[in-house]
DNA sequence: CTCGTTTGAGAAAACCTTTTCCCAAGCTTC
DNA sequence: GAAGCTTGGGAAAAGGTTTTCTCAAACGAG
């Protein structure tokens, strides 16, 4: 004896507004305002629909309402970070921005690829998204679509903007300094930096950064270290850093973290401790492998998420009819201490003295 | 002097068909008819009304289009997978599969929070979305939402179904045989496996398959390691394997790659040769992990963008109306070969003699 | 010359909701 | 008792497209 209250049965054709008011008794257009708020009715007519609206399963349909609002409460994110290690924190930001205001959010992996990139604008226009936001996983490379002529507002975030848009990147510069800065503090002398390749904006940004702190603390710079993004190259590194005559560093700021465990590995089979022997700070944060180094590797995060919460917000008002300043936003990086960089040399160990065993 | 051929300003108003028809003289139905190479009029007519819209940069609406057809041509992907290891590459699937139909994806993470989740699926609904798809970050366990009666079809994939829904998962006994078999065919004689937590359900399955191929194959069986999924829990196992007394593994089979980068590290540390002394395989073929360890690691890969690419088919025909078969489909796993797990013995060292070196 | 058929194109309904305008009934006020 | 106001609610347009009917003109056959 099944109870027939419910309606819902599987595939159920959505029950609409006009039968909601027949059920009541009563217009499309009462029914609208009571449901709504809108209006004036008596509280009895106003709650007797919404009865009847709660017992029929009434959910307006969002086609016809952002048809009728020309707002379709959906924005397009387009990216071409495959591995989504900084596109996925940056979509979380945005959805979590977004989802309170009952917007949600199209994910198109764009690869590197124009073809697709032109498929996927198609799609998001013809669903008349309300905006798009283009992310990547570089700062310094545009996403091989044109976002300029859309009619609607287009956002960049940690990706190279077009001229005349509004971006949010991360501030690599800043977060270089944080980590530098750190090592300053902890009482590190001989700070190196080993980083990826020149063919990256941020490499020369962050070693800037890192010339400019110890210039400014009047310690030795060590000329930066370019590469590669990857463990072995974290590894070769160490073999120059360390394998010359020259005096050896106490702390390596890296460029990112996977170059962070190649040192820390290298630093290990050398038998050099880490952090007693050598500092190792990393960039990224990315927990899977930051908590995997032993010891597990502090590292400067870039608040992705925080940046696509940014994105997103400055978006919604942009679609809203705010006018937004164009140009590049940087946000500020933060530092994650873990282990790998070391507790402060309080009195124990002032002098600069790297290298006790080995 | 700017060309006025398009109209296309910042933020323009959107060109509809009524003015496309205006324009090219003719009515709203038969400028709707020209673009659609529906109905009967003189090619003349087509053609100009063609070019009228083209001229015009007219885009007809989708919200408009969907409300008439019943039909949002988008669906909605569920996930709880934070990191994105297992869920983009069936996103990337789903998206592959669809967007040549023109459908596109909306991305939820509903973490594993049932407000979240709810949240997502009302607006999902609200959205009048096609279809909905789940996945998550294990196979065992279900999203924190409930897919039952939401009157529009759901299919599960890579995370724990309905009962009574359409599932598609990895198959991780087939995936495991396939590791196994492959380092019998390579001579290898004592094979051992070291995985995660008995409160996984993969771990069981895969623990048998294992014990299965080695007891037809008339060889040795150790008993599965169980424990976390981490690097560390690697290097543990490898001195549970190697401490004791009894005859020391020539291979292991290792739960997922972070196990096995922990296995091999560990090897490493002791002075065995990956390949030479001990083979190693992994699960899950996660590149990051399986490009960096040394030497590259050879992987089961769950082909989980192939697994996205048929439940995002699936889902399509059962939006189009065509049954499917409720039940679990398992598809097939297909093993990575790197170098962690050796070359055939050919003759050269034929008889099973671990440990060569240490 | 007339009847029937084809051709080209338009009118209107449908999809579902929101909002503006309008109207009738009841009430107050003098 | 009449004029004006308030109250409760409905009709209709709007949003943009597709599709089914309908219709007039042109054409062919007898």
């Amino acid at each position: 004896m099944p109870s027939d209250a419910q309606p819902t049965s599987v595939f159920a054709k959505p029950v609409t507004l006009r039968e909601v008011a027949a059920d009541a008794g009563v217009s499309v257009a009462t029914a609208s305002k009571a449901l709504n708020g809108q209006g004036r009715m008596t509280a009895e007519t106003r709650e007797r629909i919404r009865e009847t609206a709660q017992r029929l399963g009434f959910r307006p349909n969002g086609l016809a309402q952002s048809l009728l609002r020309r707002r379709s409460f959906t924005v397009g994110l387009l990216t071409n970070d495959t591995y989504g290690r900084f596109s996925l924190p940056v979509m979380s930001g945005i959805s979590d921005a977004l989802v309170d205001n009952g917007v949600s959010v199209f994910l198109c992996n764009v690869e590197d690829d124009p073809r697709l990139g032109q498929l996927h604008v198609d799609a998001m226009l013809d669903k008349r998204v309300d905006g798009i936001i283009a992310t990547g996983k570089r700062i310094d490379r545009h996403l091989p679509v044109d976002l300029s002529n859309l009619g609607i507002p287009a956002i960049y975030a940690f990706t190279q903007p077009d001229p005349g848009a509004v971006a949010f990147v991360s501030d690599d510069a800043g977060g270089a300094r944080l980590a530098v800065e750190h090592f300053c503090r902890l009482g590190r002398r001989r700070i190196a930096h080993v980083t990826g390749p020149s063919s990256f904006a941020v490499v020369h940004e962050r070693a800037r950064a890192y010339r400019d702190v110890l210039t400014e603390a009047g310690m030795p710079v060590i000329e930066p270290l370019l590469g590669s993004w990857s463990e072995a190259w974290g590894r070769d590194a160490v073999g120059k850093l360390f394998d010359g005559e020259s005096e050896k560093p106490d702390a390596v700021f890296c460029g990112n973290d996977q170059i962070a465990r190649g040192v820390m590995d290298a630093l290990r089979e050398r038998g050099l401790s880490v952090p007693d022997d050598v500092g190792v700070i990393g960039f990224d944060n990315w927990e899977i492998v930051a908590e995997a180094t032993r010891p597990p590797l502090t590292s400067v995060d870039m608040n992705l998420a925080a940046l696509g919460r940014e994105a997103g917000l400055t978006l919604l008002s942009l679609v809203g009819g705010k006018p937004a300043e164009p140009g590049i936003r940087k946000l500020p990086c933060r530092l994650v201490v873990r282990q790998s960089c070391g507790r402060p040399l309080d009195g124990l160990k002032q002098s600069a003295a790297p290298m006790a065993s080995a």
